[in-house]
DNA sequence: CGCGGGCTTGACTCACTTCAAGTTGTGTGG
DNA sequence: CCACACAACTTGAAGTGAGTCAAGCCCGCG
């Protein structure tokens, strides 16, 4: 059995094989998706969670006057849904950016966790907490940092969000993004990022060949924007006891 | 028995004895601190979680070359430390506001939680979900939208919270926040702050005396901006039975 | 083969920043 | 009870990072 969610939740803990069965179980059905293809939308009743299997997915909010924003990425083995489990609606819009595919289970399924593998129950309030880290630290990057960094920012955490999937085998990822869809996460206009990109190029921060990013000398750039990998290092020691 | 988690949970579902003993226990604890005291620097472990009974709370962040954001304001009766209760670090520093009092309680009293009383961790994995929107819906604002707009979003936002425990008392509230924390929480310089907050008053939204705020036409503002009471209707229909 | 979406480039604009000088309030020590 | 230092706010003038607008190019697709 080939589980997602399983290995990306053996990243912080080794499961026990009643837990394995539970995630299973969860994880039981499989939604195939095509690009572009709107998982839910604003207004939407959000009964579900998803373990997004493969392909990217797009979280968007919409201003009044109709400007764009994406409040979060999903890439494969990230659980979606956590931001909409307290309201039970959808305050975004969660769209395919690629082909790919979901794993839905209804939130029942989380409260049934609490109940009998509340360990996993702990493992899923600790991805909320790397979530609420995540948006806080773009929420800095928002606030004080100029484009260029919000953009290395950026570029290094998909780097270490991709490699906990990947084994960081590779230095060099696909961004399945426009410019534009960049600017809507960064807070730019898509013209802007082109003109920031071909900077970083020019630095010779970043190589980019068709959508394809490599960084160049991660460790030196990271140290300028005083970046942190919160996704390494998850402490579990005060979790309960196995089932 | 007068506990302000207790008030704030019971918002969302009416507990029994047994959860109510159990959240009375959490909080037997209790810490006086004063205006500028630090709770938690950066860097720091973090091992507990708290509630804020009296006072104001604010989370701040830095950039390297010294920038400060606030990343969250607390306000009395909500929970603090569940963004860093997965790595049970600090990545942002916690300071007060004003004079206070919080009731500290371990991270394992948590996990025990989720074993005994598993109602109450799907509570808090609900007021985990409500931070995440909230932390979004910033996004969202720093990325689109201009200062008087974010303006607006904060004073609504902080009239919905307030009025979670103030049971909506008072359209008047008091702001203990100087123009340049409210620039570090909305982006903008101190100066830029001033004058936003002088072109509001001109503009007759609101009125501001001795940094108290009353907020003239609430909902045609509301409508204007698109503001929707995020902390209003949470869904408990999926939570597991009371222990 | 034409059409539309996405990228590039350059000229112009503007919301917000930076800098500077002056005012007010306030806690503190003599 | 005063004086002095300091933090917070105000006002105005000048500067700038990023936005807007417009034109042209490339490419995949129907």
């Amino acid at each position: 059995m080939d589980s997602c969610l399983v290995n990306r939740l053996e990243n912080f803990v080794s499961l026990t094989t009643a837990e394995k069965e539970f995630v299973a179980y969860m994880e039981k059905d499989e939604r195939r998706m095509r690009r572009r293809e709107s998982l839910l939308d604003i207004g939407d009743d959000a009964d579900h969670l998803y373990v997004l299997k493969f392909g990217w997915l797009v979280a968007r909010s919409e201003t009044v006057d109709g400007r764009s924003a994406v409040t979060r990425i999903y890439i494969p083995g990230e659980v979606v849904g956590l931001a909409e489990i307290g309201k039970g609606k959808a305050l975004h819009s969660l769209t395919m950016q690629t082909d790919g595919c979901v794993c839905p289970f209804p939130r029942r399924a989380v409260a049934e966790m609490f109940d009998k593998v509340p360990r996993l129950g702990a493992l899923i309030l600790s991805i909320s907490s790397l979530d609420q880290l995540e948006l806080r630290r773009r929420i800095k990057e928002l606030t004080r940092m100029d484009a260029e960094s919000k953009m290395a920012s950026f570029l290094l955490t998909m780097q270490d969000r991709l490699a906990i999937a990947d084994a960081g085998r590779n230095r060099r990822f696909h961004l399945p993004l426009t410019n534009r869809d960049l600017g809507d996460y960064l807070g730019l206009t898509d013209i802007y990022v082109g003109k920031v990109l071909k900077r970083l190029v020019a630095l010779k921060r970043i190589d980019l060949v068709d959508r394809h990013v490599t960084i160049r000398d991660r460790s030196a750039w990271a140290k300028d924007i005083g970046h942190e990998n919160i996704y390494a290092g998850v402490d579990t020691s005060w979790y309960p006891d196995p089932a």
